[in-house]
DNA sequence: TTACTTGCAAATCATTTGCATCCAA
DNA sequence: TTGGATGCAAATGATTTGCAAGTAA
């Protein structure tokens, strides 16, 4: 935690940036919550617990930065609201979503299936990619078990 | 043209809806303008060319009934508006999108290049699929050959 | 006739911005 | 010291909603 705190840090130096007890706290929410696909308000709220001066301007000017460094991914789901997800250490992100219709949950597929996919993009259009998203809507193994 | 605006007509009756001025108009620049990804804000100024009393709310109205029935699909590109989609007949979408970066252009594959992923999902994860979406952000033909 | 629809204006809600003040480097 | 950062409140912009009046079936 300490040490990808440090890394993001430097990061955020390099560019000249500061790291503030804002950015700091708002960092450690987000390693907290690895898992979760926090909107900008429940980061907000759980910052809150911490740094209680924290302004909510702060959290989105923090998550939009962050955001542009590639430190977390800005994620749309159609439910109106901004949802942000930590990347992983090479800031590569290379999971799936499973959003479930019936209870609403959301897992991931933790591994990339689309490489071939972008081989035949480069090969055939000529298109580059350099990033990519893919999510799936439908039933999961728990509500098809309760059918 | 005639015959799809019939096919929704009755997919709307059949569900106790209407099919009004405002949402023929719609429907019909939805249908002149299949190839693009029109907003809703997009869709009132075109259907205010042919029907000038019309208002924005009755669009968004409009665009979401249709979304319900599967005829249109919602997308989000992260630009913060609303797009919409005309689905074909099947009210299936398999397609891709190609977002680069550079010039803001989108493409289309039309083809569905997830089909095996699907099976894989069902059968290791126990998810049963009913819809997806791919998107690839990069660097268009067009702009690589720029460089 | 009678639900379903509409247009308008007002309301919501997420996100952004101006500005005086603050603070990390 | 000083340019980037913050908190607050006000502004913005997309979308939604209440309501009286309109209309397709």
């Amino acid at each position: 935690m300490e040490a990808r705190i440090e890394k993001i840090k430097q990061q955020l130096q390099s560019q000249g940036y500061k790291l503030t007890l804002q950015r700091e706290a708002t960092l450690r929410v987000l390693l907290e919550h690895e898992a979760d696909h926090l909107s900008a308000e429940d980061v907000f709220l759980l910052v809150k617990e911490k740094a209680p001066e924290i302004g909510l301007a702060t959290v989105y000017r923090t998550l939009e930065l962050l955001s542009e460094l590639h430190v977390v991914e800005k994620l749309n789901f159609g439910d109106g609201v901004a949802r942000y997800d930590l990347r992983n250490d090479n800031n590569q992100h290379h999971h799936h979503h499973l959003i479930c219709i019936k209870c609403g949950s959301m897992d991931e597929v933790k591994e990339d299936w689309l490489l071939p996919l972008e081989e035949k993009l480069a090969v055939e259009y000529g298109f580059t990619v350099i990033d990519h998203r893919l999510d799936f809507q439908g039933i999961c193994a728990a509500c098809n078990k309760l059918e």
